[in-house]
RNA sequence: GUGGUUGUAGCUCAGCUGGUUAGAGCACCGGAUUGUGGUUCCGGGGGUCGUGGGUUCAAAUCCCAUCAUCCACCCCA
């Protein structure tokens, strides 16, 4: 049979992975210096856990996995006979999996919420499925990298969370933009065009800003039921309020938007700003699809790649009412890790990186050989050095030609000659050069 | 879910106004080279031309369907 993948999901090889994990590295420490904690979570949930958090368009996009044994036996027999999908779904798949990380958190949370200490901060890095047609930087199956604070109200954790944003990219060589908002500016925002009525498609025409302009925003709003004027009015203040802070108070003529401004203002206050490297925006056309966030939201993109955007989040005031646990406020980002890398293959910004760990490999012409570089393998090992032999004695051309493909930096060469010397010939692969050493001098230049 | 693109060797692709036995580069294997690879030279293996159907004396080439891929939209990381 002919070998391939599913749509939209990937193998990786040794290479890949090295460079992968030089972000999750990246990003997983700099969680951990700030403090969070690890967990992870199945790949499969109870269906009911997540169908109905992400509206009916990430219902869709859900992967639901079909009920083992006969399940045809306990279908809704009514609903297959009306081929409606929708209603035999339930009859016959009660798991799907994971869609993105902050749903399973929240049930994480809710069913531990005796056991943890709030403020929880987590982080979890896995991977999530999504039935999505793949296009550029767009997986089925792709990482994320979540760091949530659960628990509190306080705006230090923005602060916070723009920080970690800042010094992952900054390590990762990336220049990025963080654009930053607020759903009650948002709200203010709405209503100063007359639409608060209609806030959430408001909301999505806004977002689409960057994409449409101002031609197809206009198209739009007018849409929406919008008056000419208000349009004009809104239009103003998107032109003139990106990058100029002082404008937005427009928007502090409204109760509402008062309060945006009010956090906002907070959350700046408590930026590390000497220390941030990365611009950080306050932009109005900035709404973020997901209906959950109620406060701040975030959205980083890169400047100098033309990608979605590379990580988002935001506050979610009622993050686990659904599974029954009040009261609980929580704020989180995530890193589009698959984005960051091809983002940063397009720019080569990955250090070099081998595919093995190997320190040297040992080369030998008959069985003598093979069993004395064995003895010495050995050795290095016990030493803590990683070290290969080649399989068998053969042509060195073939030898050293494997040592090229897995990029070893040295190789040892053992021959009669070195036996009697109780030495190899160790040769450095980069420059061409060679000496004789012993076992002692080995281990010292490798360790 | 909507629109478009491309499917030919392990990889990147050429061949496409139908006409012998389908090509190149890279990779791989062998030799020149029985203690030293990356350069060079010589030789070699490897293809149901995505799949199914149709038109034709003749299809990689034209038509239809289907699957896959990539890209854009919706949405998103």
């Amino acid at each position: 049979m002919k070998p391939s993948l599913p749509k939209g999901t990937r193998d990786f090889g040794p290479l890949q992975i090295r460079k992968r994990n030089y972000i999750f590295e990246i990003i997983r420490n700099t969680f951990e210096i700030y403090g969070y904690q690890p967990i992870e979570t199945p790949a499969m949930e109870n269906l009911s856990t997540l169908t109905g958090k992400y509206g009916d368009e990430g219902d869709q996009l859900l992967f639901k996995i079909l009920n083992n044994g006969d399940y045809l036996a306990k279908a809704d027999t009514g609903a297959l006979a009306e081929k409606d999908s929708k209603k035999l779904l339930s009859s016959i798949s009660k798991r799907g999996l994971r869609y993105d990380l902050t749903v399973p958190f929240a049930r994480f949370l809710s069913m531990n919420r005796n056991e943890l200490s709030f403020p929880f901060k987590r982080y979890q890095i896995q991977p999530v499925w999504r039935a999505d047609r793949p296009q550029k930087g767009r997986f089925q199956e792709f990482y994320q990298c979540d760091a949530d604070i659960a628990g509190s109200t306080s705006l230090v954790y923005e602060a916070e969370l723009i920080e970690i944003y800042d010094k992952v990219f900054a390590a990762l060589g990336l220049n990025v933009k963080i654009r930053l908002n607020h759903r009650k500016l948002l709200q203010a925002f709405a209503e100063h065009g007359g639409l608060a009525d209609r806030f959430s498609e408001f909301t999505t025409a806004l977002d689409k800003w960057d994409k449409t302009g101002e031609q197809g925003f206009r198209e739009d709003l007018k849409n929406l039921g919008a008056s000419l004027d208000k349009i004009d009015l809104l239009i103003d203040l998107i032109n003139s309020s990106v990058d100029n802070e002082s404008e937005l108070q427009t928007l502090a003529q409204y109760e509402i938007g008062r309060a945006g401004l009010d956090e906002i203002a907070k959350v700046r206050s408590f930026l590390d700003t000497e220390h941030i490297q990365n611009k950080v925006v306050v932009d109005l056309t900035l709404a973020r699809g997901l209906s959950y966030y109620t406060g701040c939201v975030l959205e980083v993109e890169s400047k100098d790649a033309k990608m979605g955007s590379i990580g988002g989040g935001g506050r979610y005031d009622d993050l686990t009412g659904v599974f029954g646990f009040q009261g609980i406020s929580g704020v989180g980002i995530s890193f589009g890790a698959e984005r960051i890398y091809e983002i940063m293959e397009e720019l080569q910004l990955f250090p070099e990186l081998k595919p093995s760990a190997t320190q040297v490999l040992f080369l030998s012409f008959d069985k003598e050989d093979l069993l004395y570089s064995k003895k010495w393998q050995s050795a290095l090992i016990r030493n803590n050095i990683a070290a290969e032999i080649y399989p068998e004695p053969a042509k060195l051309k073939k030898q050293f030609k494997y040592a090229e493909g897995t990029g070893v930096p040295f190789v040892a060469i053992v021959g009669k000659n070195e036996r009697e010397n109780n030495s190899v010939q160790l040769k450095d692969q980069n420059t061409g050069e060679q000496q004789e050493v012993n076992l002692e001098q080995l281990i010292d230049l490798l360790g």
